[in-house]
DNA sequence: ATTATCCATCGTAATATTACAATTAAAATA
DNA sequence: TATTTTAATTGTAATATTACGATGGATAAT
C-alpha cells in the first residue's frame, strides 16, 4: 500500500514522524549542515556543494520549504535560501520533547 | 529510481538520515511513546495498542530493532520488547548533535 | 497428541520516494 | 529584442515503503 495510516494516531505523532521524515535523507540533512555551516544564505551553489542533478536538489530544497525548516528569497534570477531560525526552533523542541522521554531506569526483562 | 546516492554524503550524515528516517513513521513514534511511559517491557499488547494489523506492528519493530532502538526477549510464547537504553543514549546525541548546529544569529538575506 | 496462542515471515498490492532529462519561467545581460 | 542564467516544474523509470492476508514455527495449555 505505501499509504500511512495517520488516522490512527495523535496529531503529536502525525507531526513529529513528518518532521523526522523530511530529516531521513542525507542530502536534506546535507543541505541543512551547509546552511548552518555558513550561517547566512546560499545562493545558488547547493548543486555543487551536493552533488545530485539540479531538479533533484530542487526538490529536496521544496521537501525543506514545505516544513518552514528554510526559506528562500529571491535574489535577481538567482535563490537564496536559509534556516528559518523561528520555525527551526520550534521544531527542535518538538524533537526534543520526544527525545527527553528518556528515562534513566532499565526495567527491562 | 528511489534509490539513495549514499555515497554522495558523509558516514555521520547517512547515519543521521538513517535514524531521522525510522523515527519517520507515527506507527513507530507511537511504539517509543509506549515503551517510554509504561517504562518496562511490553508483552503483545503493541498490536492493541496501535490499531494496526500483527505483520505491520510485527514490521515496524524490525525496522526498530535493526537500529537497536528497542530489543526483544522471548518469553514463552510471548515476545517483550522494551527500549534498549545503550543506544538509545548514542542514537539521542547523535540528533542532539544535529540539533544543536543551530546558531542564534539570523543572517538571512 | 491435539489444540490454542503468539509472533515472525512470505507474498503481494497500492502508494511514495528518489533521481534526472527535458522543459518552462523569470530576470539579467548583451 | 535575443541570449544567457538560474531554478522550478513536468514527466517518468527504478526502487522503497506501507499494510495486510496467509502461512509457519515455537511454546503453552488441554
Amino acid at each position: 500500500m505505501g499509504l500511512t495510516k495517520s488516522e490512527k494516531f495523535t496529531p503529536q505523532q502525525n507531526d513529529l514522524a513528518k518532521i523526522a521524515k523530511v530529516l531521513g535523507h542525507p542530502a536534506r540533512i546535507a543541505i541543512l549542515q551547509h546552511l548552518f555551516k555558513i550561517n547566512s544564505c546560499v545562493c545558488g551553489d547547493l548543486v555543487n556543494e551536493i552533488g545530485l542533478a539540479q531538479p533533484t536538489i530542487s526538490q529536496h530544497l521544496k521537501e525543506l520549504k514545505n516544513l518552514k525548516l528554510i526559506k528562500g528569497n529571491i535574489e535577481g534570477t538567482s535563490v537564496c535560501y536559509c534556516i528559518d531560525q523561528e520555525n527551526w526552533t520550534t521544531i527542535k523542541s518538538l524533537l526534543n520533547n520526544f527525545l527527553n522521554l528518556d528515562s534513566e531506569s532499565n526495567n527491562c526483562c
